[in-house]
RNA sequence: GCUGGAGUGGUGGAAUGGCAUACACGUCGGUCUCAAAAACCGAUGGGCUAACGUCCGUGUGGGUUCAACUCCCACCUCCAGCACCA
């Protein structure tokens, strides 16, 4: 039996594609569709979660050419980072010697897949000629008060050696090597991403189409939540200290106050007292307990400062605490405690025996004295022991005292959110040099524009074992002041990475641009991404950097649009066994070693068919088999074609068509693939024509595009299937002259009726009734109502 | 705890109010063959039945409807993300 020579032929139309720059994209009059896939960081190897995703892309952007779209489709790689460093040690190499040649190898894998990708268009964010770019963005930052440097407790990776955002960091692990992470007190670079933070949230009403699961997280994460900033005073010194809750309606409820241990006035606070020694103790061993509570439960530690607060609603004093459980980087680092309605704080209190009073009577509930509570009331309920505001349901009471402490200047309504400022330092070298030098007498000058980039120098002494390796660099660190001309010190750090990718989607617009990131012209026709496709595991991070960039580049006025990417596809992962497919495991499945056994459209079939896009994917051999035989039984209709295939056939084929088209429309590429599978069974049935068999082809030719190629030129095309046209479907060819009508009774399916398509309601009724079929159903019942849906069923209802 | 998903044959999955299990995998049977493989054709949710059939069946319990995998209410289980956020 004839099998095709898929290595022969993925080889040929390959080197066509590449020799005419088949996929090349330029501005013109036709609609423009801008696909993207997440690109890669150049390990050398492509994986899986690779194949899925670019196969997933590729499809829909080959749908789109063929649909007539002016398709931009590029490709690119994220090639700055730390595998880089850790790999130069390992192989005694320069990492910029090691991420070219890994590039290299990627390129060659991804060009085996066959993606059809403007090659012309590749980035690399190591390139001079990219990451000056983010130097450029990162002054016109600063210029604009956006990037800024301030000593702060940050987030720091004892085995990376290296500070880390706050979105690195995962369940307290860092986001590479998951190791713990500690605080340090360090001087660092920001970006002031919080001026963003309404914009990031409203124009989340653009996103329609982004999974609601995206949308929620970054919603999340964004973290606005309005309350009130309440000015409580220390009794003896009068020293405002200011807490935020989202709860004022509990405030007569306040019998103790808690500041974090790293709240800045706490030194001042207990300065003299009995239990200095103590809180300070507690203080210091504060860092330590935080690092510990990430593997265990968080525990309920705090001390007493020996001081009282005043209460500004009622003159009471309240005992000011200090403990774990009061976070400093959120709200004001301090909180009023109500343990009658806050389970945190009740919980507390019964550990350390601290008062409670109770504020709100829940309803329909009988209340309890405070004593006899088993857990904090945080519903709803009517205030009581409030002063004058006894009485009212406690939403109401919550505006009602939040209107009046303002007025009382007692508080303030304020809007707190999550996000904090993004930290971009990094004491690595394989990364974009920040551009700004430290002069004795200017301070922090910016390198000029005109002399971008701050090349990396091409070697540094990095071991892995923490300090800026460009630190050691003389000639790299030692430099002239721009502003004065005398000596001074070039930073040291680089940049994070993720700064390189929330922007190189606009490079891809005009990658050769000089004067400017890009251009705006190019970016103003293919912009916004139509589609964009990736991991969720950049639901947070890379999503919400580049919508930042992106608000920042119209504020600049370089970009009309406000959000970077219409519509976002997270596909699944894939998965072997049960389990993501990983070297530690030991179960991966090398896409190469899969390419040379059945070729690359096999893979790519077997891929699409085996799940949605969007859900995981478990690998099966037996599966690519099966889609491998497949594509042989499509080759084979070549040899037996028919004169004139069938009507019913013809039929079949427009009802495939418009299938397809819904479902790749949709990206339910599974069961587009199947509505074909389905047409090749009733083509083994009746027989193709050449026609027949050249609409198959074109609607294949997304999934396996070296295949359909080739079989579109043995069936005599002169130019490529994709200078083709999608198929149409003819409305009139759908329609069939008689249909089945299923007949129920009481809806259970009792018979089928075989009937003319334009049959009319009264005579389906009287047909159904007649049916002998239903004879022992009906006999001796009463008709109650017969429902009718016309093309579909009768439904006979008896008593 | 909060957020977002998912739960359907032996397996991956299909069906968004109208014949549950499309398509594929696997298994079984047949054709071809000396034989095997490949290929092609057919069967394949469970119970009862010699058979025509018939009853049951989409995580659980209720509800709406002539009709529910699908809509509503309550719950269970699993996966993922966030989490002492005041």
């Amino acid at each position: 039996m004839e099998q095709y020579d898929f290595l022969e032929i993925e080889k040929k139309w390959q080197r066509e594609w590449e020799e005419n720059n088949s996929f090349r994209a330029e501005r013109d009059s036709r609609r423009k569709f801008y696909c993207l896939e997440m690109f890669p960081y150049p390990s050398g190897k492509i994986h899986m979660g690779h194949v899925r995703n670019y196969t997933i892309g590729d499809v829909y952007s080959r749908y789109k050419t063929l649909c007539g779209y002016n398709v931009l489709h590029p490709m690119g790689f994220d090639a700055f980072g730390q595998p880089a460093e850790n790999a130069a040690i390992k192989n005694n190499t320069k990492p910029g010697t090691w991420t070219y040649k890994c590039i290299a190898e990627m390129r060659s894998e991804l060009r085996k897949m066959g993606f059809a990708y403007d090659w012309r268009r590749e980035v690399a964010t190591c390139d001079n000629d990219y990451y000056r770019w983010n130097q450029w963005i990162f002054l016109k930052m600063l210029e604009k008060g956006l990037a800024y440097k301030k000593a702060s407790p940050v987030n720091w990776c004892p085995s990376c050696a290296t500070t880390l955002a706050n979105e690195e960091v995962i369940n307290g692990g860092c986001w590479r090597c998951h190791s713990a992470v500690e605080q340090r007190q360090l001087e660092q670079w920001y970006l002031k991403i919080t001026r963003y933070q309404e914009r990031l949230l409203e124009d989340m009403g653009q996103l329609e189409h982004w999974p609601s699961k995206v949308k929620a997280m970054q919603e999340n994460w964004l973290g606005r939540s309005e309350g009130v900033e309440i000015y409580f005073s220390e009794e003896e010194s009068g020293r405002r200290i200011t807490v935020f809750t989202t709860r004022p309606d509990t405030i007569f409820g306040a019998t103790y106050l808690v500041m974090a241990p790293e709240h800045p006035l706490l030194p001042e606070i207990i300065k003299g007292r009995p239990e200095e020694l103590k809180v300070k103790e507690f203080i210091s061993g504060a860092a330590g307990r935080r690092k510990a509570a990430l593997l265990s439960e968080p525990g309920k530690e705090g001390v007493f400062t020996g001081a009282y607060a005043v209460n500004p609603v009622n003159a009471e004093a309240v005992p000011i605490w200090t403990a774990d459980y009061v976070l400093t980087g959120y709200g004001t680092g301090a909180v009023m405690a109500v343990p009658t309605h806050d389970q945190r704080d009740f919980l507390f209190a019964k550990e350390h025996s601290l008062a409670m009073r109770a504020v709100i009577r829940p309803v329909n509930i009988s209340p309890q004295p405070e004593e006899n509570m088993a857990e904090a009331h945080e519903g709803e309920g009517v205030l009581v022991n409030s002063g004058c505001f006894d009485g009212l349901a406690n939403e109401e009471a919550k505006k009602k005292i939040a209107v009046w402490m303002e007025k009382e200047g007692t508080g303030k309504i304020v809007t707190c959110w999550r996000l904090r400022d993004w930290l971009i330092s990094r004491q690595r070298y394989w990364g974009t040099p920040i551009p700004v030098v430290y002069c004795q007498d200017c301070g922090i000058v910016a390198v000029p524009y005109e002399q971008l980039p701050v090349k990396l120098p091409a070697d540094a002494p990095f071991t892995g074992e923490g300090g800026s390796p460009l630190g050691k660099v003389e000639e790299f660190v030692n430099t002239c002041c721009p502003n004065c001309g005398k000596k001074a010190r070039r930073e040291t750090d680089t940049m994070a990475t993720f700064f390189d990718s929330s922007w190189y989607f606009l490079r891809y617009c005009s990658p050769k641009e000089e004067a400017f990131p890009f251009d705006r012209e190019e970016a103003a026709y293919w912009m916004p991404v139509d589609q964009y496709i990736g991991g969720i595991e950049h639901a947070i991070l890379h999503l919400l950097y580049s919508r930042f960039f992106t608000k920042f580049f119209n504020d600049l006025g370089m970009l009309e649009l406000k959000e970077p990417f219409s519509c976002l596809l997270t596909q699944g992962m894939v998965l072997k066994d049960g389990e993501v497919m990983s070297k530690s495991k030991g179960n991966i499945v090398d896409p190469d070693s899969i390419i040379r056994k059945y070729g690359a459209d096999t893979l790519r079939l077997f891929i699409l068919f085996a799940a949605p896009p969007e859900t995981e994917l478990e690998w099966d051999d037996r599966g690519l088999e099966g889609a491998h035989r497949f594509l042989n039984r499509v080759w084979r209709i070549k040899d037996n074609l028919v004169p004139a295939a069938s009507a019913d056939l013809l039929r079949a084929m427009h009802r495939m068509i418009k299938k397809v088209t819904e479902e790749v429309e949709s990206f339910k590429f599974n069961t587009a693939i199947a509505a074909a599978m389905e047409f090749v069974n009733a083509v083994y049935q009746s027989g193709a024509d050449k026609e027949v068999y050249s609409v198959l082809l074109r609607l294949l030719a997304p999934f396996v595009p070296h295949f359909c190629e080739q079989l579109w030129q043995e069936i005599g095309n002169k130019e490529g299937i994709f200078l083709s046209d999608w198929p149409r479907y003819e409305p009139e060819m759908l329609k069939e002259s008689s249909l089945t009508i299923v007949v129920q009774v009481n809806s259970k399916v009792r018979s089928k009726l075989r009937v003319p398509a334009d049959i009319t309601e009264a005579e389906l009724k009287r047909l159904a009734q007649a049916d002998e079929h239903l004879e022992p159903w009906l006999a001796g019942k009463t008709v109650k109502k017969v429902v009718i849906v016309p093309g579909k069923l009768v439904n006979i209802v008896i008593q």
